[in-house]
DNA sequence: ATGATACTTAGGCATATACCTAAGTATCAC
DNA sequence: GTGATACTTAGGTATATGCCTAAGTATCAT
């Protein structure tokens, strides 16, 4: 029953952490293989991996080992879920907007 | 200069936790009190209040207090930092997809 | 003024996270 | 076979997170 908060738990944790969405927006231009992966950062190789694993159980990224190198990739739609999440979030004046195509110039946060 | 990304990391920290989702689907149909908010849960009032906290602290609600209830509310346009960030990470696959309007049957992530 | 309400503040604790180093294991190149 | 390469596995640590109880503070009702 609870498999698309389930889902939307997992997505959401693996996405909480800067050095995992970058993996994500790397992947998101092609795949790539682990070591390319971990060039970017200064962490060790496992932390980096942990990451990866975290990703995968999250059903974020997929991976494929030929010979000894792992090749990760962005699974397709992966984020869907959480764009479902998302759009069931609108306040009521938002899909008012939304129903006359409006466009509204938002109140920014506070700070600029 | 990471203005953006700060703001992401703390929508998508705030929203990790199932908890505050659950305040945050509550306050997408309406404004409500504190008192209101916690009903729900089991958790004692210092704790949910944490929760609160670090909603308002990302961003994602705002509150005033009037008398001594205290009245909280989801930010419009608090998700669309989280909305952008997500068209970012299409894959040029779903992309080509986007660019011929076509609509793909995913292939479902392992667990039915 | 007195008690009940509706939060708030102030510690404290236990588990979860993010990292790391050291030591494998499987391939690949010679 | 040997060494280099590309991960993997196995602990271990330090901080962050989530939750709790106890003790306020500010209002509101009588």
């Amino acid at each position: 029953m609870p498999k698309y908060h389930d889902a939307l738990d997992a997505v959401l944790r693996a996405l909480a952490d800067p050095t995992r969405r970058a993996v994500v927006e790397r992947l998101a231009k092609s795949p790539a293989v682990v070591s390319e992966l971990a060039a970017p950062f200064s962490m060790a190789l496992p932390s980096l991996m942990q990451h990866l694993r975290v990703l995968e159980d999250a059903g974020l990224i997929t991976s494929e080992k030929h010979g000894r190198v792992r090749t990760m990739s962005l699974r397709p739609g992966a984020l869907d879920v959480l764009h479902l999440w998302l759009g069931e979030q609108r306040t009521p004046a938002e899909r008012q907007a939304d129903r006359l195509g409006v466009h509204l110039t938002r109140t920014t946060p506070k700070e600029t």
